[in-house]
DNA sequence: ATCCTCCCCTAC
DNA sequence: TAAGGTAGGGGAGGAT
């Protein structure tokens, strides 16, 4: 009753292990052709990506948009009242299956989806995602994002055609140029969806008539791009997105305030943005299914089961209310590559040459929008040990995910140093190569930084306006700190020279990452750096019989081109000077602590050496004693925060089970579910940890039961889609 | 209180 | 065959 409905290796005695699972990947030519372990690997999956494609045109439009706020600025003179606020949203129909039909018109008429999948097999199994159907593939209930053997499932006739990314590219530009001549304000959302403030707009050129602007505007952009889009009208955000929803396709739909409560109210919970799926069943469990039934819940019963803000846009979300303003620009923060498909190793080496391939193109990217970087974050994803193959073609399958991250003294764009990083925490894992499904890097505390948060462009002319008692100001005539601070990062190279020829003795962040300072550096100079979570790992190491204790390593010193924290320097202002006192503290604990932060990049002895000795040779009432007692503080406290959350469920359900159910703890197949249940979270993860880190897997027992199959991590197929 | 790390979730 | 990326919001739990 609670056999999963994936077939593939239920009857088998014992779960395939790693190594035999990557071995039978990596077996045949075609697939060493094609996974991390090919050459050209990473350039060809990144070409070929759609959601590479989606997350990069996504920055580069934001930035776009951003560079050309003047455009905007002429038509926003005056100051605007929320209440006089008219909310857009404009998004294609079906996208990437429009513009491929668009030399395809013998299609139109038939249900066609965007994939890789060439669809001559005729059998119906490919496990090749669909990207975009059009409508009437959605007729037979095929939605994006489904694997083409389940859509053919639904519709046999279903006509499949390749990515066209450039010309998805092109339509987008047209897409936002025809945008930017209306918009007050303008908020990129993805390459076919944008959010526009028209206020003024419509009432200034419309006579107040919302709905009709909106029909001249969509007539506009099929003119243009042959293309349908649809558009939600309303006061807000949340509302404009809703009602874009509803008016798909090829319509638009007003959502007046008196018609806000009858429009939520029957809608399920998951039609609003931001909920979906976990939230959804989270919600579901406590027997709230639509926004109505989201309504009877109190502020005070949402906060204590959602957190305080997620609890408090759930409560206001449920009345139609969203106090969010469009964000033309909002800085960075953070740059990373990852890659969770394809990723099989036979050895180190691979995963070392991978990772340093990852790492030139996060670095690349870093440098890419003239930033720098004062943390760096490895991901990793681990085969669950009961996962089999993948249903989806070097897909990464049921897995783990885990994370470390170093933080350094300074900010940084050196590809040395973020590298050497990269090795010491990937080696801090010592997971085994064979069971690596997914590698990221995530690069973040970038130097926008700004300590005031994002600001929208009626933001920044309403406290200009404020600030001088006036109502009509432009935003560039005054409040100068402001203006350096939000130009020089975000802003066209013109504006930003002038800002920082005004101050010739502070170097940009901008001219190449060198200053004086640092060239003085470049040579001769120790890597600075800092562990902060030096607590955590301590744990980690100590609990584990080869590690060494940090004392004992051996320091390694790394010649990098080094930083004073410069473009704070040139910020000004409260902020900066509150950075540059952080700074200086840090530097001074730099100083202060010098054996501690040699041993951080340090050239671990033992520790890296694969491990013999396991912990599945202890007793496993030992191990749990033993971190039991190790964190008896920590215990203690979650006591004191569980206490706090006792009425309802300590932690949220279904995540924590599953990952647990892959533990085995004792070697007579024995686990004690009681016990690490009332491990506290953070104990049970460390638990994990070092059996995925130091056991080999060949000891771990089958598992015998799994409530969520892998399609069900990874897919979204409306509830029924089978 | 507020910060930090290590996650999870969501959206396209 | 297939190309499951990426950024931001935010919560848990610990440290300060
Ligand atoms: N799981 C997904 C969802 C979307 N996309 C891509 C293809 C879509 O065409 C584009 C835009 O996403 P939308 O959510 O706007 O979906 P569509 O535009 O295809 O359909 P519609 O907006 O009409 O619902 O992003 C994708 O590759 N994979
Ligand atoms: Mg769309």
């Amino acid at each position: 009753m609670f056999q999963p409905l994936s077939q593939t290796h239920e009857s088998s005695p014992h779960c395939q292990t790693g190594l035999e699972l990557t071995e039978s990947d990596l077996a045949n030519g075609w697939n060493r052709q094609n996974t991390s372990i090919a050459p050209d690997f990473l350039e060809r999956f990144y070409k070929n990506s759609r959601l590479h494609h989606l997350s990069t045109w996504r920055a580069e439009l934001k930035q776009m948009i951003a560079n050309n706020q003047s455009t905007f600025r002429e038509r926003r003179t005056k100051r605007t009242d929320d209440e006089d606020q008219i909310v857009m949203h404009v998004d294609f129909d079906a996208f990437f299956a429009s513009v491929g039909l668009l030399d395809r018109p013998h299609l139109i008429n038939r249900p066609v989806g965007v994939c890789h999948a060439k669809g001559t097999s005729t059998k119906i199994d490919s496990s090749s995602e669909i990207a975009s159907v059009n409508y009437i593939a959605r007729s037979y209930g095929i939605s994006n994002g489904m694997h083409v053997g389940d859509a053919q499932r639904l519709c046999p006739n279903l006509i499949t055609i390749p990515y066209e990314f450039e010309k998805y590219h092109a339509v987008s530009l047209r897409f936002y140029e025809i945008l930017i001549k209306y918009a007050t304000e303008l908020q990129a959302l993805s390459i076919d969806e944008a959010l526009i403030e028209v206020g003024r707009t419509v009432r200034e050129d419309y006579g107040g008539d919302a709905e009709e602007f909106a029909r001249q505007l969509r007539k506009e952009i099929k003119n243009e791009t042959r293309c349908d889009v649809s558009m939600g009208i309303s006061k807000n955000i949340l509302l404009a997105r809703m009602a874009t929803t509803y008016a798909k396709p090829r319509g638009q739909f007003y959502i007046k305030d008196d018609y806000i409560d009858e429009f939520l109210e029957n809608q399920n919970v998951d039609s609003l943005p931001g909920v979906g799926s976990s939230m959804a069943q989270r919600l579901g469990e406590k027997g709230v299914i639509t926004i109505a039934d989201l309504k009877n819940l109190t502020m005070g019963e949402l906060q204590a089961e959602f957190g305080p803000k997620a609890g408090k846009t759930l409560y206001n979300f449920a009345r139609g209310i969203d106090k969010r303003s469009i964000q033309v620009d909002s800085p960075r923060k953070s740059v990373s590559a990852e890659v969770a498909w394809g990723v099989r190793f036979e050895n180190d080496e691979q995963v070392e040459k991978f990772l340093h391939e990852l790492c030139e193109e996060a670095v690349k990217r870093l440098k890419d929008v003239k930033l720098k970087t004062k943390s760096v974050m490895l991901k990793i994803k681990l085969r669950k040990p009961e996962a089999g193959a993948p249903p989806k073609l070097l897909g990464c399958g049921d897995c783990d995910n885990f994370s470390k991250s170093k933080t350094f003294a300074y900010y940084t764009d050196s590809f040395e140093l973020i590298w050497n990083e990269c090795l010491a925490l990937l080696k801090q894992f010592g997971c085994s190569c064979v069971e690596i499904r997914g590698i990221g890097i995530q690069l973040q505390k970038l130097n926008t930084e700004t300590g005031k948060g994002h600001k929208s462009l009626s933001d920044y002319y309403k406290s200009a306006a404020d600030a001088e008692g006036r109502e009509e100001q432009p935003a560039d005539s005054n409040d100068q700190s402001q203006q350096c601070y939000d130009e020089s990062l975000i802003g066209d190279e013109e504006s930003r020279m002038d800002i920082i020829s005004s101050s010739p003795d502070l170097s940009s962040p901008f001219n190449n990452g060198v200053c004086e300072p640092s060239r003085n550096c470049e040579r001769n100079q120790e890597s600075i750096e800092r562990n902060v979570d030096e607590n955590r790992s301590h744990t980690l190491q100590q609990r584990h019989p080869s590690y060494s204790e940090p004392g004992n390593s051996v320091p390694m010193f790394v010649p990098v081109k080094m930083e004073f924290d410069d473009d704070n320097m040139m910020l000004g202002g409260e902020s900066s000077c509150s950075q540059m006192r952080n700074e200086s503290e840090m530097l001074k604990m730099e100083e202060d602590t010098e054996i501690e932060r040699n041993s951080i990049i340090d050239r671990p002895n033992e520790r890296d050496l694969p491990c013999q000795e396991t912990w599945n040779e202890l007793p496993h009432s030992r191990l749990i004693t033993a971190n039991y007692k190790v964190s008896k503080k920590t215990v203690s406290k979650n006591n004191r925060s569980r206490k706090n959350t006792l009425q309802k469920p300590p932690r949220r359900k279904s995540k924590i089970e599953d990952e647990s159910r892959g533990l085995n703890l004792d070697k007579n197949g024995e686990f004690d579910r009681d016990v690490f249940d009332a491990l506290p979270k953070e104990i049970q993860k460390e638990i994990m940890i070092e059996f995925r880190f130091h056991t080999p897997l060949r000891n771990l027992r089958p598992i015998h039961k799994k409530v969520k199959t892998e399609s069900d991590e990874l897919t979204k197929y409306p509830s029924g889609w089978l």
